[in-house]
DNA sequence: ATACTTCTTAGAGTTAACTCCAAGTCAATA
DNA sequence: TATTGACTTGGAGTTAACTCTAAGAAGTAT
């Protein structure tokens, strides 16, 4: 698969995906003869998964390292886990906060339908904030 | 309210509380006599606001949209409505997809802590893309 | 009043994560 | 085979959101 055709697969910019590959987010691609990248299952399995952490925030430092202790081998697995449940306590306290922000929209927005719908604004901005 | 008070109040440092009045993701502060700030309860709740916007990936930008609309008085109740939908917007799209994250990390890790109890490691790593 | 801490501003610097550029090579088509 | 378009690299530039610095003024404890 050519890097146009993994990007248009996950909605990346080439850049972005030789970018992975210089800093070490995804192992080294698959090259044609010519030394063009030729994506494999594998390099796209890295590839999807690389995408998927980086949209939850998951930080590209965080990513480099666990590709570098999988190419160290089966004696970093522990290690690999523990990076893992990190990466996900981060993500379940960004979740969480994206929960609350979520309930804070929802209680504004319903307040500023309820001005538009009667016409009568009855509240000052800044007393959304309390509850 | 002091500025330290403030910032220990919701966890962001002085640089951030100034930068924040500064651009406009606040509206401007009450002054003591000689020039520092003091906090009233209408500024702490616009700063509680930004601090909880900004954690779920508002855009400074939309808050500095926001705090323009507001001043501008009942003429823009609407605008700042479509405002926050479109914030709304964003953030339910960034909380689905931590939660895409959040299951594949629960899964990987599940992976990774039966292979580690049952000492056998059975499975290609880019393997956990596939479902 | 003195010393010490905390505050002020304007403006420069930092960081993460891309994103762009130039110069050249590879691949597909007429 | 010539040309056109996509690909390559190394390195520089950009962007958002802070974060720091310097020089000085304000507030506070003795």
């Amino acid at each position: 698969m050519t890097i146009k055709e993994v990007c248009e697969k996950y909605n990346i910019t080439p850049d972005t995906l030789r970018y992975y590959e210089r800093v070490g987010v995804i192992p080294e691609v698959h090259r044609t003869k010519g030394g063009n990248r030729d994506y494999t299952e594998e390099d796209i399995s890295w590839v999807e998964n690389a995408v998927c952490m980086r949209s939850a925030g998951v930080p590209v430092e965080m990513l480099i390292e666990y590709v570098k202790l999988f190419q160290e081998g089966d004696s970093t697995i522990k290690a690999r886990r523990d990076l893992l449940v990190e990466a996900r306590v981060a993500v379940q306290e960004n979740l969480d906060k994206y929960q609350v922000t979520m309930d804070k929209l929802n209680y504004k927005i319903s307040r500023y339908d309820e001005a538009i719908k009667t016409g009568v604004l009855s509240w000052d901005d800044y007393e959304d904030s309390k509850k």
